[in-house]
DNA sequence: ACTGAAAGTGAGAAGCATTCTCATCTTGGA
DNA sequence: TCCAAGATGAGAATGCTTCTCACTTTCAGT
């Protein structure tokens, strides 16, 4: 396998992805593009920006690499856009949701803002929510002060 | 066209759905199925309902009948299930979201939880929520009374 | 280091929900 | 009634995602 700088903590951080399943040469590419990647990202567009450098990967082989991570918990799915699934690297292992920027794509991970008492309607009518999903669209605080309001 | 039973006021509910639209006997029928439907369903599921009675009605044209109540205001996506967008007849034109029985399908309006506080936590990270999509899934107060919750 | 079974890979086919195309009706205002 | 805009049905097309299959790689046990 070809090392590269700093591969052993590297490596390290994309095995935890899996969460300690078998690693290959592929499954790192793809954990640490990834960890590198700022905000949101569809499947496809990994794909493409791993191409660049390794252009004999599968787009399957991405698609189970994230399925993985995603059943370890390593990323999470965070929206969609076009019709593709939005997912994100996520290490918070709370109940929380994320607001995905929509200038920069940028994902912040925000607490559940629903609480007992939001729920409240719902119960007093007598109905039980057992699970909810919430996704959150707007502007970061970078893009907000750029200019993003106006 | 063949007319049943309460058919004016069944048009008249039924055009609404498209909110003024032009109304042909397909979109017709399409909408009262809507209108009858107790719950959410898919766009499969309701064709496979109308070809029950109309055997020639074809896929696209219920897609296309969703998609211009959709936009009128009609029906609202409430979820999905199994890969499908799951569809609701919806008349609220305030803010709101939508609560789906795991157990019969039905779907509860609910008040949005999420209110100035809610989001205190992005606003306080200087972020801005624009948008924000949330569904609801659990068991409506009959399923839950009827031993759903065993 | 060697072995073998389990797991991963790449290419393309397949599956599925949804949308589009196109030739042919319908609708509804003039 | 007339007719242009709009709707329809059948199937093709699209796009995301998953599956299949033959082959390769990984790694625990030796």
């Amino acid at each position: 396998m070809i090392r590269t700088t700093d591969s052993r903590s590297a490596d390290a951080a994309a095995r935890a992805l899996y969460g300690g399943a078998r690693m290959s040469e592929q499954r790192s590419l793809i954990a640490r593009a990834v960890l590198s990647a700022t905000g949101a990202f569809t499947a496809d567009e990994l794909h493409h920006r791993l191409r660049e450098t390794s252009p004999g990967l599968g787009l399957a082989t991405v698609y189970r690499a994230l399925a993985a991570m995603h059943a370890a918990g390593g990323v999470a799915t965070v929206g969609e856009r076009g019709g593709s699934a939005l997912l994100a690297h996520c290490v918070r292992d709370d109940h929380h949701h994320h607001l995905v920027c929509t200038s920069c794509g940028d994902v912040i991970s925000v607490d559940c803002p629903l609480g007992e008492t939001a729920l409240a309607a719902a119960a007093r009518a007598g109905h039980l929510v057992t699970r909810h999903e919430i996704t959150l669209y707007g502007l970061c605080a970078r893009c907000l002060r750029a200019g993003g309001g106006a």
